[in-house]
DNA sequence: ACCTGAACACCGTTCAAGT
DNA sequence: ACCTGAACACCGTTCAAGT
């Protein structure tokens, strides 16, 4: 019974190669056709499982969201909290860098994601912001933790051209006129991050978990 | 001889009609064929003005940038003259809500781009920040902006059915099992932002604006 | 019940010709 | 110099058959 259920197809499989496949080549190659061919089976054949590709990505971001492990609830301050949940986002994101843009409008379309979500909405409520500000604030946080790992310098080329395009890049800003763009010529190497990765990512938890916190003490709109 | 400029195709012309075919329809409508069809030419006559449809795509978020108009300097406080830089560049998002997702990757890619990060950068600079923290703060920001827009409830539907999309979406959520997602079903209203457009946008570059703000002490890292 | 084959209406892009 | 036509190698998806 194990041997037929380990052959059987199964949109999980199809998941798992359309995740090997994106993250070797990009989300550009991830085909139904080609989805297939590497099933050996007939392109219609996936349609038993998923009513269009549509639903095919919604699948696949679906699994980004069921492979966040949610730390446990402690009783540090709500921030500490956050900084966690955020955290352990982040990492499901950086195992597929180029697949992350689609989690960006669904988060609320899986029940793992609304996992997610309404434990941010949790910890912000218990911070004191209305329902209405956590929903937003959560939202909007998690998205920019996706924007993070979508927009890391070198995340979407290939690791055997990458640092040449990063090196590429960051002397073409370089290159710029510095009377007129002092600030990006100086920060050249900062934008295209030859820079550690803690550091970057740590930044922008850093600047999400601030502004949750500067916005705090805001009293609700009349 | 205006006459002639006029009839003739352009590159800049043919960002007009993608940017009107995306509004409209969506971004997967824009066709190199469809392009060719609107114009009245063969496709090929459009690779003269674009490399491939990659650069195409450039052309069109540099429109975007390109149609931002950024404040006057000015001697208020530098976040809030940040708050004016952000609204501006949500103004010319939200213009083209079914393409803003083109300019997350593109910030540094073109000349109005460039402008528009070099701005936000002074200012962070003159906030304190280190050129480093302020290039990744600046663009970490702008792009939070663009999933402002791009995850907005109801933005990438046409606006035929997007009451209905809404709805539905509200009744799914609102469905959900209360002991399992208490703050979600809570919130279902403000999650498909039958609020205000300009409550929820207000609330978005409020919290990008805190974030700023509460990092602003920390000293730069040993 | 489950899979297939052929076909349809599209894509982006190359290449060799045309004028 | 500028545009065209035909072709190539792909797409997602429909529909009628097969077993």
């Amino acid at each position: 019974v194990s041997r037929d259920t380990e052959r059987r197809l199964g949109p999980d499989k199809i998941v798992s190669s359309a995740l090997a496949i994106a993250d070797a080549e990009g989300l550009a190659a991830v085909t139904i056709r080609r989805l297939a061919q590497d099933h050996g089976v007939t392109p219609m054949a996936l349609y038993r499982h998923f009513r269009d590709k549509e639903q095919l990505l919604d699948a696949i971001a679906e699994r980004l969201f069921a492979d966040v492990v949610l730390p446990p609830t402690s009783r540090a301050a709500w921030y500490e909290q956050m900084r966690e949940v955020l955290a352990a986002f982040l990492v499901s994101l950086q195992a597929h860098p180029k697949v992350a843009e689609l989690t960006l409008t669904r988060i609320l379309a899986s029940e793992p994601g609304l996992g997610l979500a309404e434990r941010a909405f949790a910890l912000l409520a218990a911070a004191g912001f209305s329902s209405e500000q956590a929903a937003e604030i959560a939202s909007q946080s998690l998205c920019s933790l996706v924007t993070l790992v979508t927009t890391e310098p070198g995340a979407t080329e290939d690791p055997a051209h990458r640092d040449d395009a990063m090196r590429a890049k960051r002397a073409q800003l370089a290159a710029l006129p510095p009377e007129k763009y002092p600030h990006i010529t100086g920060a050249a190497d900062a934008l295209t991050r030859c820079a550690d990765r803690t550091t970057y990512y740590d930044l922008g938890v850093d600047l999400v978990v601030a502004g949750m916190r500067g916005l705090r003490p805001t009293r609700p709109r009349r």
